[in-house]
RNA sequence: GACCCCAUCGUCUAGUGGUCUAGGACGACGCCCUUUCACGGCGUAAACACGAGUUCGAACCUCGUUGGGGUCGCCA
């Protein structure tokens, strides 16, 4: 039998860095063992689901690469199915219709919490027998769970664990107006598209308990659960919207590559040795889910930049080019020429940008046509430099050889015929071509990518 | 509160009874390289939560303690 996993989230929300990494543990899981990946939308709360949530989780996955294998399974339109397999547990007698309605449980839960205990449904509908009586009531059917014993679970990832069975109580399955609640859909879901392994986070294991007690009442194999330990904050709260950033929208946002976003979290909870940079396709020939951890980790937004570097230092300056299009400004400052450059400049910029972010900002010099800003550090510069440079100017334009070598042969000789340091003779030249006291790249580099004309341009403009 | 889970440097982790005076990575610190900032290279500090037990021997097995987390809805 072929494996097949499923990500099943709630469109409740933007898809979280939580829900990309059980996608992503899913996914890897499922081509490792050469099976399926696929997705489901659990939109059974119809309060709480929205459409921009199911577009945000679509977008998110495909953007991490993370492709669905089959067409995406929307709960809501199997529906009819759902009520279908609730009637027949009704049938065989695994299941009772109940009349409580929700302000009575609500009630009786109140009153269970004020006598300081946990309400637990206490089967009150389970014998009723004269239900013509009820015949205009609305009803919810419950399971008729089994009490007696214990439920054994064996997770893929945290082991054997046993709990008995007088802590559940019967859970509703269908509510009242005939939608079937989470618990209930996903069995018979996970069931219909013939899911193999369960992969989600550690906060549904006691519910896989519940569950298993639907799975017997069908009488359906159970399938294999592995539950993910969850990802805490770095302060080890509940990774929260109070932690700034946590949608995958927002890291695309911020500059980081969906490699080094899969990179980071596949890290968090499974490793493979000591290697630290594992790209997708060596991921799936070793990932495997039994050598997942069973310990919480913390997110870690600074290492995660740390792997973000890395991916940009590797990446072709192509590729870095096209993805910048996305977080440049079309603007009247806009360099015409800024492919030209950006394609040979990018070497060394990526060098030393950890985030696309950072990578733009580095390349303003070459995305913005001069004059550029300055600021008061580089005014200074430019004021102390002025007689230099225009002896500079003098000289790089007898050059006839554009060469980084010749440029440095000049600019050195230069130096050494006044007694200065090469450091100070770059000073006034890096305000010149970039407009900044810092820059991502050697000058000599800079000037052979601008060419003679602009950079004598540059240079020509801050002297005047 | 009940039930369940977890516990190695600040963080992610390697480690499955002797090879551990505990390894790697990020971060921190220092040095080198260097026209700045970086990148890169080299190095330093930094951990087996605690207490019992099993064993010739325990980071690894057992129990307890403490700490953290999850779940207890006609939410998912």
């Amino acid at each position: 039998m072929t494996t097949r996993t499923r990500f099943a989230p709630s469109p409740t929300g933007f898809l979280h860095i939580g829900g990309a990494r059980t996608a992503l543990f899913n996914y890897l899981f499922a081509k490792h063992t050469g099976g399926k990946f696929l997705l489901r939308i659990e939109d059974t709360d119809l309060a709480r689901s929205t459409q921009e949530a199911v577009d945000a989780i679509i977008n998110g996955l495909d953007w991490l690469g993370l492709k669905n294998d089959e067409e995406i399974v929307f709960q809501m339109q199997r529906q009819p199915r759902h009520i279908e397999a609730a009637g027949e547990l009704l049938k065989s007698g695994n299941a009772y219709k109940c009349f409580c309605t929700k302000e009575e449980l609500d009630e009786r839960r109140k009153q269970a919490e004020a006598a300081g205990k946990v309400y637990v449904y206490d089967g009150r509908c389970r014998n009723i027998t004269n239900y013509e009586d009820y015949e205009d009531k609305p009803f919810a059917i419950r399971l008729k769970v089994n009490t007696e014993g214990s439920t054994t679970i064996k997770d893929l990832v945290k082991g054997v664990v046993e709990v008995k069975n007088d802590t559940l109580d019967d859970l509703i399955i269908l509510r009242s107006d005939n939608v079937p609640t989470y618990m209930f859909a996903v069995v018979v879901d996970d069931h219909d598209m013939e899911i193999t392994h369960i992969i989600r986070g550690d906060d549904h294991f006691t519910n896989a308990f519940r569950q298993y007690q639907i799975y017997k009442a069908f009488e359906w194999k159970v399938p294999e659960f592995a539950h993910l330990p969850l990802i805490h904050a770095m302060d080890g709260s509940k990774l929260s919207k109070r932690h700034g950033a946590i949608s995958v929208e927002s890291y695309k946002a911020l500059g980081f590559l969906p490699e080094a976003i899969c990179n980071y979290l596949l890290k968090l909870g499974w490793s493979h040795g000591d290697d630290e940079i594992i790209p997708q396709e060596q991921a799936i020939a070793w990932f495997d889910i039994a050598d997942v951890n069973s310990s919480p980790a913390k997110f870690d937004m600074v290492k995660l930049t740390s792997i973000n570097h890395h991916y940009i230092q590797n990446s072709s300056n192509e590729k870095l080019l096209a993805l910048m299009e996305d977080f440049i400004k079309d603007g009247a400052d806009l360099n015409p020429n800024y492919k030209d450059y950006l394609l040979q400049g990018l070497t060394s910029i990526k060098e030393r940008s950890k985030t696309m972010l950072e990578l733009v900002d580095n390349s303003s010099f070459y995305l913005k046509k001069p004059p550029f800003v300055l600021n008061d550090k580089a005014v200074e510069v430019l004021s102390n430099s002025r007689d230099i440079l225009v002896e500079q100017c003098r000289l790089l334009g007898e050059i006839t050889d554009w060469t980084k070598d010749s440029l440095h042969d000049t600019i050195k000789e230069y130096c050494d015929s006044r007694e200065f340091k090469l450091g100070k003779a770059m000073e006034g030249l890096r305000v010149a071509l970039t407009g900044q006291t810092v820059s991502a790249s050697s000058n000599f580099d800079i000037m052979v990518i601008l060419g003679k004309e602009e950079t004598l341009q540059r240079i020509t403009m801050v002297v005047a």
